[in-house]
DNA sequence: AAGACGAAAGTGGTTGA
DNA sequence: TCAACAACTTTCGTCTT
């Protein structure tokens, strides 16, 4: 990802760092957030082999599920000249007017506005696009359930946008959430269970191994010390303690015993650094490992 | 001098009456 | 809906390398 500023105007480090899950620039010294929306003029796609790329290439804006009618925005003419049209075409062209009429439905029109609050609470914080398509298709559920029927309309928005945060470990708390919109954060957090009730939502907590490998890489390890790591929070799972853990703490602490077993030693500071939890919370993760899992004996060994 | 360790007090989120 | 609770953080002092 290029960057665009390379000095921070605040206390002139160098050391920037880009958060890509929240679009910000951050001084790593001072912690000034130096750019806090980027646009991203790469393709939103990848392409793998030729054929992907075939399928996938075109020009224009992204299909997306944050507009009403998925951006296809040309009117569709009226009836009178069908009949000219050969069956195949004639068949297209009834396609194209179903969604030129659903767009005009009551519970289509209410969807627009909801949307349209949902990209405008979006970018004012910052939300990644994956997080925005997946409340949109949240709140498009609800809505075809008529799950929005006396309620306020704001609240199934910021319900469902705080679902998909949460679904996407995008750190926004209720309190920003609602402060956005505005509601009270007791109004969200009732929506936000009312529609992860009703749809059947589960927000699974976390799994350690997701964290893992970002963090290997994040530290330089090798990748004997990376799939040990993978090996110890596997172990850890199966003895179910690791459940109710902050599940960076687990994978930092994993990754942290895995170095000391391949004399590949980093600090504590530094593992906790990357993985965004304390030096506390990795000893006492860290502590339970080697108890629980018998691991006392192969720390120190140099291999 | 830097890293590791652990105790104590405080905070935010989850849970159960 | 509110209070209890566990996990996690912050802070700080001590010990080890």
């Amino acid at each position: 990802m290029a960057k665009y500023i390379e000095k921070c105007p605040e206390c002139g480090s160098k050391e920037l760092e880009y958060d890509e899950k929240r679009g910000e620039i951050v001084c790593k010294n001072c912690g000034l957030v130096l750019e806090e929306s980027k646009v991203d003029l790469g393709q939103e796609w990848r392409e793998f082999d030729w054929e992907q790329a075939m399928k996938k290439r075109r020009a224009g804006s992204p299909l997306t599920k944050t507009k009403p009618d998925k951006g296809l925005t040309t009117k569709v003419g009226e009836a009178g000249d069908v009949y000219k049209l050969s069956s195949d075409q004639r068949k297209k062209y009834f396609k194209y007017r179903k969604w030129q009429r659903r767009i005009s439905t009551p519970i289509e029109r209410n969807i627009k506005l909801a949307l349209a609050e949902l990209r405008r609470v979006s970018s004012y914080l910052n939300l990644p696009s994956v997080v925005t398509e997946e409340s949109a298709r949240t709140y498009r559920k609800a809505a075809a359930r008529g799950l929005v029927r006396g309620r306020s309309m704001e609240a199934m928005v910021a319900g469902a946008l705080y679902a998909a945060c949460k679904e996407h470990e995008v750190p926004r708390t209720l309190d920003e959430i609602a402060e956005a919109f505005p509601l009270t954060v007791k109004e969200v957090g009732k929506t936000y269970r009312f529609v992860c009730r009703q749809l059947d939502i589960r927000i699974l907590p976390p799994d350690p191994l997701n964290y893992v490998p970002r963090f290997a890489d994040e530290l330089n390890l090798p990748v004997k010390v990376e799939s040990e790591a993978i090996d110890i929070v596997k172990q850890a799972k199966s003895r179910s303690i690791t459940s109710g853990k902050g599940p960076t703490g687990i994978a930092a602490a994993a990754l942290y015993v895995s170095t000391l077993m391949h004399g590949e030693k980093r600090t504590q500071r530094r593992v906790a650094e990357v993985a965004g939890v304390t030096e506390v919370t990795i000893r006492n993760r860290y502590k339970e490992l080697i108890e629980k899992l018998e691991l006392g004996n192969k720390v120190g060994e140099v291999d």
